[in-house]
DNA sequence: ACAGCGACTGGAACGGCGTTCCACTCTGGA
DNA sequence: TCCAGAGTGGAACGCCGTTCCAGTCGCTGT
């Protein structure tokens, strides 16, 4: 029998380790890397810290979970039906990559301490793969398959990483906001360029306006397309 | 007997913010990047924890401090005499960063942390100044110094953080187990991949005994050659 | 010679973190 | 019906970054 209404049940669902992956990755998006501790994870999910050390090992676990279930729905994604050549399917999984790294701000410091950390993780072969397939397909040779892959995820990566926005003044979140806070955050930085040593800084100098107002998908684009023009150059001579 | 009349002097040297960046850099090497802290810094210079606040704001502070010491050292070095071209000027620069990662293997993830936090720093304009300048005087076009620039500092960036060893098994720290836990270490990813569901991962699967035994030092060259291959291809094609 | 005064020191204390511990509740099978 | 054990959650522990502040040191003007 089942006596009805009586039990309020322990919880409207019972703690999962998905549940818990998920509400992190919402604290992380609305309050920062700072934010995420384990009585705010407990709070959000109207418990206890005590209870989520049963579905995680601890810290480290959950921010691995976190990154590589924004990774996993970043490279799925399939988002302009399909690609004409494996070039355009590389340039799509970089771009996933690259928006997901705009849509959490922390994914591109915890992308390089997970892969710095724990290689054998799933995350870098989520990446690896995808775009392993591409070179694959572009009819690179055998031998310079882990050569050109390499390549192509260490600038993804690397430019990622790069293009992540402070996280730090989280709360702001203004929901059109964004355009506005990279034009004044280029702006900042350009400036602050300008204002380097012109002996040492000759350079940098230099291109500093350039940085002011650059599209940084565009230059991110750019990028790609640069190394994949390398990889024809040197691992496809004769085609 | 008067209280002192002879002075001990305070302390040997009287603090200072370069002391402090030197022994923090230290104890990062040694014990680690959760082994740094107010505490153990304070022991390590004979004083409290409140001492090292006067000469710094705090720990984001010393860290970034700590990494611009680190790659200051990296970038000016020149190790061979002079390059013969601005190609081989590049691969100097690069393999000065990657060096260091190896040396230091907080670094990585601390180049991230700070490039993404505080790109209007030192460390940025440092890299980018030594690179943009043989990017220039490969006779690439201006209008194309940002790009090729940004694609060789992405890539460097990315691949040295992804070469950083783990760092958590700390104090072993062999003189000569360097190659040692690197084959190891190399070992387990390979066999990690190999482990992997074929119908998801089959690509990944393919190259990971390529992964076994492979020299790290080689794999980064061979693409700051594809790279610099597809800067040539796209920004330099009338020469 | 000496009082005064910033620059600088370092130990104590605070709030908050990750993690552990454990008494407890709930549930499926014997 | 009852019990073993999966699952829970609140209290407590040790350590962290940071702040506070009573001192000490060495210089300055007189």
């Amino acid at each position: 029998m089942a006596p009805r209404s009586r039990r309020p049940e322990r919880r409207q669902e019972p703690l999962s380790r998905e549940r818990i992956v998920t509400a992190a990755v919402e604290l992380l998006d609305t309050v920062g890397e700072r934010g995420l501790t384990f009585r705010a994870l407990a709070e959000r999910l109207a418990t206890g810290p005590g209870a989520i050390y049963w579905h995680i090992t601890g810290k480290a676990e959950l921010l691995g979970a976190a990154t590589d279930a924004v990774v996993a729905a970043a490279v799925t994604a399939e988002p302009t039906g399909t690609a004409d050549s494996p070039q355009d399917a590389v340039r799509a999984v970089a771009l996933g990559l690259f928006d997901a790294t705009e849509a959490h701000p922390w994914l591109a410091t915890q992308l390089a301490t997970q892969l710095s950390r724990t290689p054998w993780g799933t995350v870098a072969p989520r990446i690896f793969e995808s775009l392993g397939r591409q070179v694959q397909a572009m009819g690179v040779p055998e031998a310079h398959w882990f050569t050109a892959t390499s390549a192509l995820m260490h600038y993804i990566l690397g430019a990622a990483g790069q293009n992540a926005v402070n996280s730090a003044s989280a709360p702001s979140a203004g929901p059109s906001g964004h355009h506005v806070d990279r034009d004044e955050f280029l702006g900042t930085v350009s400036t602050a360029w300008q204002g380097l040593d012109p002996d040492e800084y000759p350079f940098t100098r230099a291109v500093a306006d350039q940085v002011r107002g650059h599209d940084d998908r565009e230059q991110f684009l750019a990028g790609i397309s640069l190394v994949l023009a390398g990889i024809a150059a040197l691992h496809r001579p004769a085609r």
